[in-house]
DNA sequence: AGTATGAATGTGATCGATAACATCTCTCTT
DNA sequence: AAGAGAGATGTTATCGATCACATTCATACT
């Protein structure tokens, strides 16, 4: 069999490993033939199909992805961006979508978002137009991301506030962070507490954030007073700061905080202040983070599901690449009060 | 001016972006100037080189990596092999690794480790032939995918075990557990306590590892009883089940932990004993993970700096790539002892 | 028997870049 | 003034795959 045309050079050194040409060469077919088998598309005899496939096995030939790629075969790359990894549910939600697109055979490339990229900095990470994109969205630099990337990239995003029904993108999952943050409150509320006080994590937008809103929600449908909502940030330390003060105030019985972590410094600044809790003061998270439950005292927190939120957002993305094939995408739980010990009645002496 | 050759077809409509033809059709050259000004490799004069990037610059043009990487350009990607990122060390260092590799210009993949993922499977992974890797081998399904690697991949590893003489590998980088296990058994024992128990973190070889190493050389060196080591897993929840019946024995005053999750479990069981921290135990953790200043108590533990660990690892692949080019690798942190709430005195009626 | 049909397979172009080599135009040397 | 050398730039091959189209051959239909 004469093979011409675009036959690279056979006859120079082989350093390098074995392309779908070395294969076509030893299997005695063309390069085209294994690449049907490869991919399973045409029909290609059986006998065919079985000396190539035995022929890939011996060379240990493996398809070069970037070539695949270029030559505009499917897919099977995607990019995550996401800022601070250190944050649980950024963590967690990343391990989702990394664990749900390595099923469906992508490889995940990750970029990590400093506070201060630009649009044209979000552009440059991306591998080449057209690529695939997740985005962790629960932050600022998350959202400028996602309004920074070029209009004809597919992209799934995890955000933050439930879209409008106006502004409505499909491509989009969150959390009902609005609603787990007034049924935290009102549980709160139920145990006696005059009011409930609110230690926020920083806003993904200009906006007033979800977890704060349901905090306002139910405290104003139970007509209490609603105090100044503190700003913390991410971490225990920026929490124990932020409430330093406020813990010293016994008629500050309650506290919900924007994340486990904050709590966290919460609990040692009332400790610090001579407060017990849960008896002088009642502390309750937002995440479920892993240690959250072997705390001293264990906390009571929001469990959230960022795993299969993960999940879910890589299945919406899978969906928009190819509408036909994909499963369907999986539900994610709903937020769920896990109630321990860092909660209970509101102490007699105040009320 | 009339082009030829492998010019592609340019009247096709346009639906994908700019490509370097596209870019050397508008400012008049050819492509091959245009890839010069890109990488600044040849001469070019200054005339063309700023009128190339000034429609660069209009058409929003972006280098394809992919392509580029085909062609041999640099090697500007690596692929992070790690199993379980929900565990401290391992996300930290993966932080480094990342926070480096984006700094120096590399976009990077990240692959998740199954348990049982086999050899075949991690060549799977891989883009290309060539394709850089770095592991982060600090359990079993780690070192395993290191020993699996094609030969030929340039990988760098951050492992546990500071290599032997004999089989020094060039490419790891590693935190000397022993020397701070020893530390911390040392430090331990000068307060006064008899003897410590040690809680395992599962091993990611068949050999004893460093940190229950370093423990039974401080414990021999002070010719103290070597009690038999415990086996945990990575969560709180194993280490609160693994010392359950220990932390009950009023004999038993310092618990040194293989990682400070363990230690959360440990502190719980203790309390549920009964048994007041650091009054009655004294608990030791390792890793330094960010809630551990803020636990209540707040725990003694090994600080090990895996950050930086991830960034040496990451300059080390960088000078195995490019020898000559590529920054020095940076040194890490030793570890180091933090010493808080958790740990104290040997209680009077013991010893 | 002649032709339509379709399965199996091969050929050449292409994706978007880089590498190697070729060409052209100056300037400098002798 | 001719040739050498160097700078600027163009041309072709190549990386390793896929796609669109062409070709071959056997079977079925009229």
């Amino acid at each position: 069999m004469e093979v011409t045309g675009h036959m690279p050079n056979q006859d120079a050194p082989r350093s390098r490993s074995a392309s779908i040409w070395d294969v076509a060469r030893v299997a005695g077919v063309s390069q085209q033939t294994v690449s049907r088998v490869i991919n399973g598309k045409a029909r290609v005899s059986e006998e065919t199909r079985v000396k190539v496939l035995q022929v890939i096995e011996e060379m240990g030939y493996r398809p070069n992805k970037l070539a695949r790629a270029l030559a505009g075969g499917p897919v099977r790359s995607v990019t995550v961006l996401t800022s601070d990894t250190s944050l649980y549910g950024a963590a967690a939600t990343l391990r989702g979508m990394e664990e749900a697109a390595r099923t469906a055979g992508f490889s995940v490339g990750i970029s990590v978002l400093e506070p201060g990229s630009g649009q044209r900095d979000v552009a440059e990470r991306l591998n080449r137009p057209g690529e695939a994109v997740m985005v962790i969205a629960f932050d600022a630099a998350g959202v400028r991301a996602l309004g920074a990337l070029p209009p004809d990239v597919p992209v799934a995003a995890a955000v933050e506030r439930r879209p409008d029904i106006e502004t409505k993108n499909p491509w989009q999952v969150w959390l009902d962070d609005r609603a787990a943050a007034a049924h935290a409150t009102r549980y709160l509320l139920s145990l006696g507490h005059p009011t409930v006080h609110y230690l926020a994590i920083p806003s993904s937008t200009s906006e007033l954030p979800q977890r704060t809103q349901g905090w306002m929600d139910a405290l104003r449908a139970a007509e209490r007073p609603v105090p100044e909502p503190l700003h913390g940030g991410w971490s225990p330390r920026s929490g124990y700061l932020a409430v330093r003060d406020l813990v010293a105030d016994p008629s500050v019985t309650a506290i919900l905080c924007g994340n486990d972590d904050l709590a966290l410094g919460v609990m040692r600044a009332a400790r610090e202040a001579g407060r017990d809790i849960p008896g002088d003061l009642s502390v309750v998270g937002f995440d479920d983070s892993p240690p959250a439950a072997y705390l001293n005292p264990s906390l009571t927190t929001v469990r959230l599901d960022f795993q299969g939120l993960g999940r879910a957002c890589f299945n919406l993305l899978h969906r928009r690449l190819d509408p036909h094939t994909a499963p369907a995408v999986p539900a994610w739980s709903e937020p769920e009060l896990i109630v321990r010990e860092s909660s209970g009645p509101a102490p007699r002496s105040t009320g």
